[in-house]
DNA sequence: ACATGCACCTGGGAGC
DNA sequence: TGCTCCCAGGTGCATG
């Protein structure tokens, strides 16, 4: 599920239910009082037990998002950051609430609730860092393509710097630009009239144009549609394929492999693979 | 240095 | 119904 939007939306869903609080350290999983569900949760390296001493009374000060990533500012120069890959959701509920076989973590917060970590796949982690630890994690981050210096220059510059590599693996790597996942990443090279299969050295100045333009314009759609759900019911991830035909947010060509593009109305999406990712694109739109 | 491809997990859905 | 196979929204690392 989640690529920028999905996990902005997540930071602006728990900020109002978390700033300001002091956590109790973690929870236990079950009753024989396991902290965690698997060791490599924990991607910061403490133990579990050594991890939970460490966030009890800590105070939540903000949460933000860099890239994918859900950080939680806390006193004593601390970030709890939180990865969800692709299964991974974030629950506020009460401590009371039966713990779910997919749970992986539950940290204490105030008032008897708790902030879950609810991952099937078992790929989200959390770590828990000082500043130079948080550096570390962001320094290997493009830039945050809605913010203001993201400009054009700045979008050919990286395309510059990857020649032979094809437009969606740009789009997709993390170290060029922060954020687009493999759903946007289809997403905006259709908005964009470019298939995904380009080179970025082949592109003509107004394709490089058109993309830089597509990647805020369907960013931003995304997380201004995804704020008006009310919860991470509305956005998608509740097990079955294609759950995010369910959100709020537009979808032209992803998974629509098949079915006639909305764009055009002729030609029909079509499915190949970019690295080992699905892709998908109209052949009409995108030459 | 850069591009590619698979490993990491668990499950849902399609097809037989 | 039950089996097998394919696919899955994200990285991290080994390999060329």
């Amino acid at each position: 599920m989640p690529e920028l939007p999905e996990v902005e939306h997540v930071v602006r869903f728990i900020t109002p239910e978390i700033e300001g609080a002091r956590l109790r350290g973690l929870l236990p999983l079950d009753g024989r009082g396991a902290l965690v569900s698997h060791a490599k949760l924990v991607r910061s390296g403490q133990r579990p037990a050594a991890l939970s001493e460490q966030l009890a009374a800590r105070r939540v000060r903000s949460v933000r998002r860099r890239a994918k990533l859900i950080v939680i500012e806390l006193d004593a120069g601390l970030a709890l950051v939180i990865h969800l890959k692709i299964t991974g959701k974030l629950w506020v509920v009460p401590e009371g609430r039966a713990v779910g076989r997919h749970d992986r973590v539950r940290i204490g917060l105030p008032r008897r609730r708790a902030l879950v970590l609810e991952d099937m796949r078992k790929f989200g982690w959390i770590g828990l860092f000082d500043a130079d630890g948080l550096a570390g994690l962001c320094a290997k981050l493009g830039p945050e393509p809605l913010d203001d210096a993201f400009r054009l220059p700045v979008w050919r510059a990286i395309l510059a710097r990857r020649p032979k590599s094809k437009i969606k693996a740009v789009l997709l790597d993390q170290a060029a630009l922060a954020g687009v996942g493999n759903i946007y990443a289809d997403e905006i090279c259709h908005a964009a009239r470019v298939s995904p299969h380009r080179r970025c050295a082949e592109l003509a100045g107004r394709e490089e144009a058109a993309l830089h333009r597509s990647i805020r314009k369907i960013l931003t759609r995304a997380v201004d549609e995804r704020s008006g759900a009310p919860d991470q019911k509305r956005v998608g991830s509740g097990g079955t394929r294609r759950d995010w035909s369910e959100s709020p947010v537009t979808i032209k060509v992803f998974q629509r492999h098949g079915e006639r593009c909305p764009t055009c109305r002729r030609a029909t999406i079509e499915r190949s693979v970019v690295g080992t990712r699905g892709t998908h694109a109209c052949p009409r739109c995108q030459p």
